[in-house]
Formats: C-alpha cells, sequence, structure tokens
DNA sequence: ACTGAAGGCTGCCCGC
DNA sequence: GCGGGCAGCCTTCAGT
C-alpha cells in the first residue's frame, strides 16, 4: 500500500533524516510559541484580558472581506431569531 | 499508582461492564450527532450557510451575561486597534 | 453569495424552526455526554485510568483491519529510528 | 473588571505595542509551520505515511516514561477486554 | 483522490 | 494536587 519501502529496511537513514528535520522545526515552532506566551503574560500583567487579545489576533489574521461577510450573515440570523444583542 | 489492580487480573469483569456503558452511550450519541447532521443538510439544501448557525448554536447555549460581557471586551480593543468593523 | 434569502427576512420562520431542532438534537448529545463522563468518574473512583479506557474505546470503534495496519507501519518507523520499545 | 484601563482609551498605545509583538511572532511560528509540512510532503512524495510520522514525532517529544507507563496500562486494560492486538 | 475546513479529543496550564 | 479552560492535533467530511 505504502509503496515507499521497496526495500526492506524502509530507507531508515532517509526517514531519520526527515523526522529530525520535522523535529527541529518543531524545537523552533515551540520556542517561538514560549516567546507569544511570555508576551501574553505581560499583557496579563498590564491588566489587559488575554483571551480577547487572542480572539483579536485571530481575526485580524484571516481575510478581511470574508470576516465581514462571516459578520454580515450572522448579524442576519441573528436578527431573524430575536438575538441580535448575542452578535 | 492505580490503587485499582490489587488484584492481578484487573478486576477485568468490572472493567468490561465499565467499557460497555460507555460504548452504548457513545453508539447513541454518534446517532444523534447524524440526525444533528441531516437537519444542517436540510438547513444548506434551503439556503441556510450552515457555518453561521452552528456559531449561532454555540453562543445562544452559552452564558449570555458572559457573551456580552466578553463582546464588550472585544469592541473595546478592536477600537483601541483601529478595526471596530471586524468585531 | 448565499443563494437562500430571495426574500429579505431570511425567511425567519424556518430557520428558527431549523435551529430549534438543531438545539434540541444537541441538548441530547450534550446529556448523553454527561451520563458518560459519570461512568467515567466510576470508573477513577473504583481505580481505572480514565485515559486509558479513552484510548481504548477509541481504538476498538475503529476498524480492526486499519488499526493493525497502522500499528505495523507505526513499529517500522519506530524500528528504524531506534526507539521501538516507545509504540 | 480588567483593572487595566484607569484611564478611558484602555492605553491603546500599550495594547497596540503588544498586539505586534504577539503578531510577529505569530508570523514566524506560521512560517515554521509551512515550512514542516513542505518537509511532510517530502517525505509523503517518498513513499513515507505522513500520519505515522507524526504519530512517532508527538510520541518522541512526550516524557519518556510516562509513555512506556501509559503503553502499560493500555496494554493491561487490552488484555483484560481481549484485545491485546489492537494496542 | 486530494486538499481544506470543522468538530472532537488530548495534552497543558492556570486557578482553587 | 485536582479539576476546569484553552490551545493544538487528529480525524472526518465536504468540495473540487
Amino acid at each position: 500500500m505504502a509503496g515507499a519501502g521497496h526495500n526492506a529496511p524502509v530507507a531508515a537513514q532517509e526517514l531519520k533524516a526527515l523526522m529530525e528535520r520535522v523535529e527541529t522545526l518543531d524545537d523552533e515552532r515551540i520556542a517561538i510559541g514560549e516567546q507569544a506566551k511570555s508576551v501574553y503574560a505581560e499583557a496579563k500583567a498590564a491588566g489587559f484580558d488575554v483571551k480577547s487579545m487572542r480572539r483579536l489576533v485571530a481575526l485580524r489574521r484571516k481575510d478581511r472581506t470574508k470576516v465581514l461577510e462571516d459578520k454580515a450573515i450572522l448579524e442576519l440570523y441573528a436578527s431573524a431569531l430575536g438575538c441580535l444583542d448575542l452578535v
């Protein structure tokens, strides 16, 4: 099914090399995540609401047009259900 | 560490009974999920946006007061960043 | 984009009816989830490891053949990396 | 509730600065994620099973002792249920 | 058949 | 030290 291992030992060397690259990248990614966490800790110490900051970061990363469209639909539906204030 | 298995075979009968109960409940849960999926399919066929419906369902299930508070903070921050229109 | 609202108020009645059906199903789903949680709590009180039980439940729900295949690949790779004992 | 904004405009400048730092870190994190994705694509092209590679990466990052303990419990339970071959 | 998204589950961190 | 809440990963499904 795999198609990979035409030779029994699965090209262990190749696999090892790929895994090492991935693991290195993962280490970097985690290190950066820790830096971000530090910044959020600072923000929290300064009295900001971290959860809201995260939501805003995510929102701003998305495509602006799409966000506005989604928002419009949500408001339309909420209005139909009589709970416009929630959105 | 566990504390459970004071007797070697781990009270296999007890474990089996518990697992069966969980698995039965799981079957029911999945069946209901499929019914919900059908309703969403109907909604989609009628031209509604399923994703927005899901968001609204989730929003309405949450505590109203908390939703309003969170919304207020988000708007405050968005306004500080000059992107109030996104929220 | 939506195609739904050929009439301005978005067929609010239809949307409401659909939402109610979904929310009812959701309530049931949540109730069952709580029952499952109770069973796990019982299990924990009896000394069983809940996390392992969950893993086993998930494993048993899957297609047996596929599980065995996946297991074989994982062992092959682990062996290539010299950490067969982990899997 | 917040404690932060003793001054009405919520210290918009401070918030902006924090958000920018977070967003920069996020950009880096995403870029690295894309590199990892590339490596996995390479691996796939070479015939390896990406899912198994991911599982192995996750497994190797965890604490070795804990992994072995978890494995032992899982095998114990599986054996009690008569499906040791699955784990 | 593959890619991208959406939901559910697991692992992690904070608060109690 | 435990339980709850949050972020990330895996899995599943719709779309192409």
